[in-house]
DNA sequence: CCTCCATCCTGTGGGC
DNA sequence: TGCCCACAGGATGGAG
């Protein structure tokens, strides 16, 4: 479930814990947790005994440097959840992969493993997909003009070219979702076909419901999932608007909030407030 | 280039 | 209670 909000929560949990840390040990669990690197134990040896630097984030990837000019790439995949605990807790089922900075762990937490964890040279970080993302959804956040060149001319629904991290990064399947009813446009619209107006609705949408998300801890849809490194959840859930609320009203305009299949991703919007 | 679809995994919840 | 199926926050690669 992680999006922007959600990494964005984490990364400010952990970077206190790492920021300026030496990894005593670096721990792969899970061979297909590191399957982006070409050799799964170079995430180990490239790791341990390193300095950490600047816990960053780009998108819903989590970028943290790391001395010798090394990038450490995390991202949350659909169920990864990082963790801070000290090192005589017990570790709870798919803990896939764990750093040892002596003050503590960081323990990543993946049952359905399509999370990763890297370490790229310059190189290799240059050849991944890093460098192909759009501009960040909430750091970078193009102007409308900008956005609806980015949109102009395309036939998918504008709900399938928010998920599109090459467009923008950070939103998913929630935040898209909020956004749109909140900038009152219907997910299943051709994105070439929005007015300018409807461009700005919704460029002016984005930083408040990311911003939203982020100041109550991000969306944590069951307990099982994802949760904040000190293992509370996130606190989102009960403002999400639209969001897993089919069938429910909604709070602006009391008609009944549809969901529908778009972009083979379940969507959830208000008739009345979206069009 | 664009759009659509299958696929990688595991766990959970609903229906029977 | 147990079983089976559908579905779930994401990203990618290939077909058409």
């Amino acid at each position: 479930m992680p999006e922007l909000p959600e990494v964005e929560s984490t990364r400010r949990h952990i970077a206190p814990v790492l920021e300026g840390a030496v990894i005593r040990q670096a721990s792969v669990r899970r061979d297909r947790t590191a399957r982006h690197n070409l050799h799964p134990g170079d995430v180990e040896h490239r790791l341990t005994g390193r300095r950490v630097g600047q816990v960053g984030r780009r998108g819903k990837f989590l970028l943290i440097e790391v001395e010798e000019d090394l990038t450490w790439v995390i991202h949350l995949g659909m169920s990864g959840r990082l963790t801070i605990s000290s090192a005589d807790e017990p570790e709870v089922a798919h803990t896939n992969f764990m750093v040892d900075v002596g003050a503590g762990q960081i323990r990543f937490i993946d049952p359905r493993t399509f999370g990763f964890v890297a370490v790229f040279t310059a190189d290799e970080l240059a050849r991944s997909s890093i460098p192909g993302l759009g501009p960040d959804a909430l750091d970078q956040l193009p102007s409308s003009r900008g956005l609806g060149e980015r949109l102009a001319g395309r036939t998918a629904p504008i709900k399938a070219l928010l998920l599109d991290q090459r467009i923008l990064a950070g939103l998913g399947n929630i935040y898209a979702d909020e956004v749109l009813f909140r900038a009152r446009v219907a997910p299943r619209r051709p994105a070439g076909s929005l007015s300018p107006t409807e461009v700005a609705a919704i460029r002016r949408a984005i930083r408040p419901v990311l911003e939203d998300g982020i100041r109550h801890g991000g969306t944590s849809l069951d307990d099982l999932a994802y949760l904040l490194p000190d293992g509370r959840a996130g606190e989102f859930t009960s403002r999400l608007a639209v969001y897993g609320r089919a069938g429910e009203r909604c709070r602006r305009c009391g008609g009944v909030i549809q969901r529908m299949v778009i972009a083979q991703r379940s969507s959830h919007f208000c008739p009345g407030c979206q069009t």
